[in-house]
DNA sequence: AGTAAGCTTGTTAGATGATAACATCAAATA
DNA sequence: TATTTGATGTTATCATCTAACAAGCTTACT
């Protein structure tokens, strides 16, 4: 879902638990519509749709998934169709891969093409998308000290998010042993 | 190849003009020795081989690289043979994955086992391994916030090393017009 | 030594992920 | 309308990774 409020970093935040995850996939929709238009990118029925799909899961969705669902809508799917698609929407800034997970999820903030950086929960399987300056400032300093010149990062954080710690709390939870670290 | 003196952050740097490697791979190979025994791990003669052929190159590898190579060696080698080679040395912190690009490189600190953060130059194909804890404590933070509790970093960093850049000086070089941005 | 248990490797088969190459169709342009 | 460009259909293939079971080695115990 994408965030009311430019919630400072965050450009699409976990899932909250109840929500009409049909706005948040008819508001994407617009947007694609608006930035294509203004950068006069043709957003056919076909890429739409594949972009429907993917922000139609809350979570990120394999390529193979999209092609058996337009396998069943159209009559006919091949890889290439799907793949293509993808590609669009990578270049149009609207969808990100995660290289991590072989996967896609909607861009929360599209328009610029912008390299993600992302919370990946393994509980429930929610993206959060953030672009924090002071991640990419810490990186390009190392990189400076060794000649390194960025040009795209990679950044796919693995972990768990807060509704999936509350209702599996980890054992050892507050003064235990294994708790701390 | 390793540094010879910790460099700060930096566990496996860019390699330098000239070096020889096999220094690098010995170095690397007894390290692994001294690790498996010291945590009771089997670095067997094929999963030994298998690191030393990731050492061997200079560049990230591919599974079906090392496929190649030990179906040349043994006379049998299927798809399974690497990966559960690869896992193990994963498992026991030797060699790292590089998502973004589905290939391997020796670990430049192994022991404990942890997440890597890389620079990968697409000139010339190699990497360097940063330990960077400003990194892990910035995206630590960004999740906190989201009370999102870190698991595991993917953070890959694509761009150009300094040789590179000095061998394909950018055009624009200097104050010309497509220089900057 | 004998032998059972568990780890390691061999082997076959297949799932999943991605791309090349060419044909066809539709939209934009001249 | 004719031409050109871009989008999609279609077929085939390559690349990456894993499941499942069989066979061989090691280790530990009797
Ligand atoms: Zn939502
Ligand atoms: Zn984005
Ligand atoms: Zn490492
Ligand atoms: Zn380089």
């Amino acid at each position: 879902m994408t965030t009311s409020k430019p919630d400072a970093t965050v450009l699409r935040t976990f899932a909250p638990e109840r929500h009409d995850h049909r706005r948040c996939v008819s508001t994407a929709l617009s947007k694609a519509d608006a930035a294509c238009t203004a950068s006069g990118l043709r957003l056919t029925p076909l890429r739409r749709r594949v972009l429907e799909l993917v922000w139609g899961s809350h979570t990120p969705v394999k390529a193979y998934d999209l092609l058996a669902i337009l396998g069943r809508e159209r009559h006919q799917a091949a890889p290439p169709t799907v793949y293509r698609a993808l590609d669009f929407l990578q270049e149009a800034g609207l969808v990100h891969r995660l290289a991590s997970m072989n996967a896609f999820v909607g861009c929360g903030e599209p328009g610029g093409t912008h390299a993600g950086q992302f919370l990946i929960c393994s509980g429930c399987g929610t993206v959060a998308e953030l672009a924090e300056p002071g991640l990419s400032k810490t990186i390009a300093a190392s990189a400076e000290r060794l000649g390194f010149e960025v040009v795209r990062e990679t950044i796919e954080i693995e972990g768990v998010c807060a509704d999936c710690r509350r209702s599996k709390p980890r054992t050892g939870r507050g003064a235990a042993s294994t708790a701390a670290k």
